[in-house]
DNA sequence: TATGAAGTTGATATTCATTATCATGATGAA
DNA sequence: TTCATCATGATAATGAATATCAACTTCATA
């Protein structure tokens, strides 16, 4: 998926809603788009700021929540109690490696785990809807 | 491992931390013990007040905290931004499954995930710490 | 069992992330 | 251009968790 494709996404949604464009909207989704990355909410702030420096933080939050609910974004509820958001492929599911020391992050994906993990949803009688995978440990330059 | 092991863990705790004992620990332990479930703070604080009315708020985080750092407890970050706490006995690892309706928390365990996730770690050359594997759905009686 | 240093407590204040409020400004269909 | 509707930034409010502090326990020692 493109970035093209993303933003037309998030038109496309912001239209079945009777919601507007906006410029700080456009200008959060870029950012968030660009860095790529897993990104607290101050973090996409900062950046944002150094563009567009009149947008306020309520709009970082506004928009993030907009972009969770059209399935651009997932939040990421960590372990050290920080949020972190990350820009969400739905053709391209993945879960986290995250390092306790410098906090770098790998993203893994193992189709055996996936396939195992559907397994227990029905063996519980479970109807899935999503599931968080985070391993945490020492990456190989802590680990020194 | 028995509520008496639990406490002895505990006891030994605080001695080689120069901790001192108090009615009050002793009662959040039990309380804690006791309830076998998955609470947040202050389901715990509620639990305690029946019996130990006297026994303020910011007690119950301090011991929760202290029944994490000797591996008595597991804090559970979840995704809906709640915060609980659960009884860990060291010897048995469980991973969750978990209703978006009612709440309801299965323990469940699949080894075969459980190796698979240390190959990933080995894969990416980290050295395993800990993982949180939380899989949401609709329990059966919510999904009728 | 009395003493006192060190740890503990409850109440309260504080921090921090997130959300709600609201007056003002922007959007876009007509 | 008009105007109903939505969006925005600033600010206040919330809620969970932590820090502060004077008064109270605990417990090793005398
Ligand atoms: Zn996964
Ligand atoms: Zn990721
Ligand atoms: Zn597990
Ligand atoms: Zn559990």
């Amino acid at each position: 998926m493109t970035n093209r494709d993303a933003i037309e996404i998030f038109h496309n949604y912001l239209a079945t809603k009777n919601l507007k464009h906006s410029e700080q909207r456009m200008s959060i989704l870029q950012d968030f788009l660009d860095s790529g990355k897993h990104l607290t909410a101050h973090e996409l702030f900062v950046l944002v700021q150094k563009k567009t420096p009149s947008v306020g933080f309520a709009t970082i939050y506004r928009t993030l929540k907009l972009l969770c609910e059209c399935g651009l974004c997932r939040e990421l509820k960590l372990d050290d109690g920080t949020t972190r958001y990350e820009y969400q492929d739905e053709t391209q599911h993945h879960d986290h490696l995250i390092c306790t020391k410098c906090g770098k992050f790998v993203e893994v994906l193992d189709p055996e785990i996936e396939r195992l993990q559907d397994k227990l949803f029905d063996a519980y009688g479970f109807l899935p809807q999503r599931h968080r995978l985070d391993l945490y440990g020492i990456c190989k330059s802590c680990n020194k």
